[in-house]
DNA sequence: CTCCGTAACAAAATCGGTTTAGTAAACGAC
DNA sequence: GTCGTTTACTAAACCGATTTTGTTACGGAG
């Protein structure tokens, strides 16, 4: 099967290469007639522009880039990455814009991935995920004059338009939500700290804390791995002051936590309060159901390629917009501290 | 910042354009001082190919093209495709070739976006999901010369080359492993019938069954979704000749099963055994945890690639190989029918 | 009737590579 | 010394689209 060109309807409109262009594009230069005809033959020989012919001439790519970096162990795990996907698509589709995805190892991976994007004309943009404290990406990025949106912010994106999480403002919700539960000793589980949205939030708890006359909460660290997790509850449960409330910076990392607070005899909630950072079916499946703020993962993907194709099309200065903010969904885990002895 | 093109590297080298080709592609024509000033030269000035125009010429795209026929609500929760597309990459980007992905609605919106594909040159083959039975996509693509890989099989993908897990076999081992258990009434959760796998583990479970002389066991249909699958398990749990064990065809499904269960207030395994197709780390999870039949989906992934790769280059008649067998894993949701009274 | 503007199209250049055809010099064989 | 062959390179065609530049023919103004 050969895929025709427009030579090909060229020859059966009986004009030139030209004027089939015009016609196919909405361009002047054909008369209406003409256009029609030309219309009517490139359907019925089911014409589709090359390309890579397109791409060559008018230095639009037709896809935007999104690098993952996840070792492969952890991708599947998590529906975050899915849901950004099918988010991107909704908006991508529309345009009938294709998407790369390249899942590297790491950061230098990363911007090696997307200097090859832009010196090959694979993409016409990407999306930056997991913005880092002096994130290295930016800059290159920057340089490249790539077109990016970065999720994630809004300090350090450089003049990278961004979506920003409203993290802070979740965790104050959380914050607040606990102590009008009569909780006062919480503690975080977080994640990596070189992670923006973590040291927002991290920042956030303890400044919370301190509005409130709160003790100061104690922050420890665990990897997105069932061990790390479990090792972290199982050392804050078992501090001489033990923390009434928990709040875990994901959903897998607060279900692992409850399965080891349910082991070691702990009631929950009368005795401990969890909570999660972003929600997911997970939550729902355990007994009791995780509290957990939401997020519309997919809506923020397609703000993001929104704000991508604003970009693309060189608007300036598209700035930072605050993704729509968590929403707190009290489930089962969280309640008055309630000790039974 | 420009990017430099082969005419940039003639001009400094002080060769013509195709010798820079020439010395680029390891072709013979130019003398071995020239090919190293020329490669110095390019290395220098950071030159990549462009890869519009190289698909244009040499007709390769350097991409291969996965099309996800899910609904958006769902992707995120399903770990298969994640851990399937980090496997992909692996051999990918040893090759230096790209994903591309879409999120498609339907089967036609799946057989629309292959021709599209095609047609515009957008990849070099693509990766089949979720064969079904008489399944119209193997159709178009044998009639499009697209290179394809099915996962899935191994019969009903024409010419096309084949990855089939191997479906019939789990289920055995899956009915021979309740059977030594001592179960007799077994039951079955499966997916869409109109999936080939799930047409040919039901068939299995039938045919063990009858060798065993163990009664015909019952097959009940849910979706992916939590209500569906939690309704499935109350009606078979709810039948007069209630099941022993319980056989899901996926993960979710069967933490979704094991919810319902200990709501009924059934212990498990003493009273009900259940047991999952696809391991994850929910069945890891929940508690009990849940028997699971595992599978490398990675190195599937990687299979796959490799087989398309072969396919693209033009090897006839790759044929179907099957992929590692299914691992059963047994946990503590599985074991003798034990009932309180 | 001539001149100018414009509509409607064709011809050709262009993008950045690859590939074929062509050419000059060097070399070996007889 | 001549002929054929190889080596090392250049020139030019080509891929399939877009875009600029030419070229007619026609219509209206003067």
């Amino acid at each position: 099967m050969k895929r025709p060109t427009i030579a090909d309807i060229a020859d059966r409109a009986g004009v030139s290469r030209s004027a089939v262009s015009f016609a196919l594009n909405d361009q002047p230069g054909v008369s209406e007639e003409t256009r029609q005809r030309v219309l009517g033959v490139a359907a019925e020989l089911g014409w589709r522009p090359h390309s890579a012919a397109r791409a060559l001439r008018g230095g639009r790519a037709g896809a935007i880039g999104l690098a993952l970096q996840r070792p492969a162990r952890l991708l599947g795990a998590e529906p975050f990455t899915m849901e950004l996907i099918s988010g991107l698509e909704s908006e991508l589709s529309a345009r009938s814009c294709g998407l790369n995805l390249q899942v590297v190892e790491d950061t230098e991976a990363e911007i090696a991935t997307y200097r090859r994007w832009w010196a090959e004309h694979r993409v016409d943009g990407v999306i930056v995920l997991n913005l880092r404290d002096d994130d290295p990406r930016v800059a290159v990025l920057e340089d490249l004059h790539l077109p990016a949106v970065v999720i994630g912010g809004p300090a350090g994106t450089g003049a990278l338009p961004s979506i920003w999480s409203q993290d802070a403002a979740g965790m104050t919700d959380v914050v607040e939500y606990l102590a009008a539960l009569g909780h006062r000793r919480l503690a975080h589980v977080a994640g990596d700290p070189v992670m923006r949205h973590i040291v927002d939030r991290t920042a956030a708890l303890h400044e919370v804390c301190r509005l409130r006359g709160l003790p100061e909460p104690v922050t420890v660290r665990a990897d997105y791995s069932d061990e790390d997790s479990a090792q972290a509850t199982r050392r804050l449960l078992a501090s001489p002051e033990r923390p009434t409330a928990i709040i875990y910076h994901t959903d897998l990392t607060a279900v692992t936590g409850l399965e080891v607070a349910l082991e070691m005899g702990l009631s929950v909630p009368d005795e401990l309060s969890l909570i999660a950072f972003n929600d997911s079916r997970l939550c729902r499946l355990v007994n009791p159901k995780l509290t957990a703020l939401a997020h519309d993962i997919p809506g923020r993907g397609a703000q993001a390629a929104r704000m991508l194709f604003a970009a693309i099309d060189g608007e300036r200065d598209a700035g930072s917009q605050p993704a729509e903010p968590y929403r707190l969904l009290p489930r089962g885990s969280t309640g008055p501290y309630r000790p039974s002895r």
